[in-house]
DNA sequence: GAGTGGTCTAGACCACAGT
DNA sequence: CTGTGGTCTAGACCACTCG
């Protein structure tokens, strides 16, 4: 263990749990941390960073999280074997794909209000017919069709109709208008793709698609979008990083 | 918010935190606490369970990590709408489906000692061409064909082979031998099966299947299985739930 | 036995939401 | 303004691993 620690900033609004994990992180995609390294025990290191235990404690913990440290009573902290992954964050796919300079772009299939059917009143938790917005868009990436996205917002999000759906990405518009997402559950598996679906996504009739079920919600917990998408399963597929605690 | 709370087992093993959040968490998923219910302050509740607050603070932390309560600043903690969710852990199949009484079976169709190729080896962290364990299984849930499991393990698990791998899942078996499960690291997609793939699990040819390639690490951040699984769409699906922090 | 992470306490100050 | 969660501190004791 080299200083891997450079200054913090207790001025600044960053948490400090945060600057750390940030620069223990960074050390260790720049390599100078490798797989397997031991990092030193958490009273040092706090003493290092001038922090208490509890706030090195946690700045670790946020690594730990993401898979790229483990822990072991009575042995120490070290750096996961094998290559280092990209985080799984609750991002949209239009955020994901133009920060990997993917070229996102949005043809808006269906835009429309709609009586609430069982399923979707369900999860939106409005009344059954009550109005809703239904959205279907198909997403490209670098001029390629990547997925078709069908989604239902409750009625009070329904100006979203109104905005611009093929230039921004869903979410992206979502917090534009002061919805805070907090909690996505997914669903995923696969399908043959129905013969409309190939066609707009410039498959071969039957082509399998990876299939994504969401439902996304609020800050207050209450339901703010659903959503069923089907992607091109020869161009796109979900990273998943499980801990054991 | 009345009463959810029964006494606390101090002199109990199980740390307090978790005593607690599986106390709110029994409330939730019996309906005692309904969907949107407010819980009282953490300060409140820390007094109400004899806590301090930051023992108070994780076990709510544990339920917004696992998408069952939400939180905001200056507002409060509220449970989240919608149907609760099974949560995602890091568990087997055989021990997922052994514990929804789906009855697992398994047939061994390969299990061999191979050279590791050299993307096996670069996951493994093991030499180009030293000795590897190949398994291929074939999973039954109630008598039906699930799920086509390829794996390779390190030459110092490859005694794996040699036990009841009809009879129990692999992640059991390692754990027998002393390992420590921690990280696994996954990526799901699909594809058309191929001739041999679909017979074995019982569909037609070019049937979408879901496929999941994951890599394991123990405790100390070794490699300690790698595996790419290929589900029948028509049975299987993954569930995940992400959590904006 | 020495060293590690896991848990827990009793305070403190701050940022933000809603009134 | 009041109430909420978010962050941080400086200790303490324990359980586990390993030599």
């Amino acid at each position: 263990m080299t200083d891997l620690f450079m200054e913090l900033d207790r001025s600044s609004p960053v948490p400090l749990y945060f600057q750390v994990s940030q620069q223990i992180e960074q050390a260790i995609s720049s390599g100078r941390l490798g797989p397997g390294a031991r990092l030193d025990n958490e009273i040092s290191l706090a003493d290092r960073f001038g922090l208490s235990r509890p706030t090195m404690r946690r700045a670790i913990q946020e690594l730990v999280d993401k898979g790229l440290l483990v822990r072991k009573r009575g042995v120490g902290t070290q750096v996961v074997h094998g290559q280092v992954s990209r985080p799984v964050e609750l991002t949209s796919l239009y955020d994901d794909l133009a920060r990997a300079n993917q070229a996102p772009r949005t043809t808006l299939l269906v835009n429309e209000i709609v009586p609430a059917s069982e399923v979707v009143a369900d999860i939106l938790d409005v009344p059954v017919r009550s109005q809703v917005l239904r959205l279907r868009r198909l997403r490209f990436a670098n001029g390629e069709p990547l997925a078709i996205m069908e989604n239902y917002l409750p009625a009070d999000l329904s100006d979203i109709g109104r905005a611009d759906l093929e230039e921004r990405g869903l979410y992206q518009l979502m917090r534009a208008r002061g919805v805070h997402i907090r909690v996505a559950k997914q669903r995923i598996g696969a399908k043959a793709g129905t013969t409309e679906e190939c066609r707009l996504l410039g498959e071969r009739r039957g082509s399998p698609l990876l299939t994504m079920d969401r439902a996304t919600h609020d800050d207050r917990g209450r339901p703010v979008e659903w959503g069923h998408h089907a992607y091109r399963a020869s161009q796109y597929s979900f990273e998943v990083t499980l801990v054991d605690h």
